[in-house]
DNA sequence: GCGTTGTCTTGAATGAGTCAAATGACGACG
DNA sequence: CGTCGTCATTTGACTCATTCAAGACAACGC
């Protein structure tokens, strides 16, 4: 990586500032965390950062272009550096593990809606639902010890 | 229409009983509504409603598969009493407005992704973002009236 | 170095959704 | 048709993620 995030905050016309570093690490390190996690992780270099200044930083981040927010179904949003190519997620129905998955065509909208009802769409917004190779395992070890199908997903 | 919503009711396990009745009436006319919503519509018809059992009708429904939860990322939950065919949705930046599209293939997952990095997936969501009919419009006064450029939407 | 302006801290508030105990209604069975 | 067990609803309090507001602070241009 040539860029470093100083030149990329500032090619957003955003300050420089230690908690925005902080955050910007633990992003790197980690692809898809919540706010919470973040705020975790970033004061073990940064002591005093407060939730408060992670979701400030966060909103930065995202509306100068640096993050993307994701918001899974039924769990705290998630932040991740992956920009600009439009890619997709893997979400792992049992544990909330997510996964990226590249597009296809590589551009938005990747897809186009057959009757797009009177709408101009910009962004196609594809979640793959599932469970991960660790949770089909976990899976597999309940259903051989007792019958537990409470499930009954249909089409 | 043939099937009765008490039918409904019984063949899926669940008791007939007046909020759920209301709830379902209410949603029968509005597509896409959030839970609050509901309650205030459902009121009309059964004025001692209270928001808790909105939740729990709605919870009920859902478990039994004659509604559907979703979760527009920054929005409350919606349901729609569209269930079986796999379709998706668009929905409008602006005033987050719901419109539904069908599914050109029919059956979950409408997509597969190209590497599943060993999940095992079981459906595709997709959700269409852009602007409705309406918001055009709008949008379009705006930008001739005034200069207001906020958005810079990239890709 | 100095001032301006944007950013962080601190503290409190909002809003969707959930949990738990007690009352009440559905519907099976007699 | 009446009784009873079970499930559903009511009522009330509570959790959690996220946001808002005011003051202290730090980054950048000069």
């Amino acid at each position: 990586m040539e860029t470093t995030w100083e030149d990329r905050l500032r090619a957003a016309g955003l300050r420089v500032t230690r908690p925005r570093l902080s955050v910007l690490g633990v992003l790197a390190e980690h692809p898809h965390v919540d706010a919470d996690t973040i705020a975790t992780a970033a004061r073990a270099v940064h002591p005093s950062i407060s939730p408060q200044a992670v979701y400030g930083v966060l909103k930065a981040l995202v509306g100068g272009g640096l993050a993307r927010r994701i918001e899974p179904a039924g769990a705290p949003a998630l932040y991740e550096l992956r920009v600009g190519d439009n890619h997709h997620h893997l979400v792992c129905r049992e544990c909330g593990v997510v996964a990226d998955v590249d597009c296809a065509v590589g551009a938005a909208p990747c897809l186009t809606p057959s009757e797009a009802a009177g709408f101009v769409v910009d962004e196609a917004e594809v979640v793959f639902w599932g469970l991960c190779a660790d949770c089909q395992v976990e899976r597999r070890k309940h259903v051989l010890g007792s019958v537990e199908s409470t499930e009954g997903v249909e089409a």
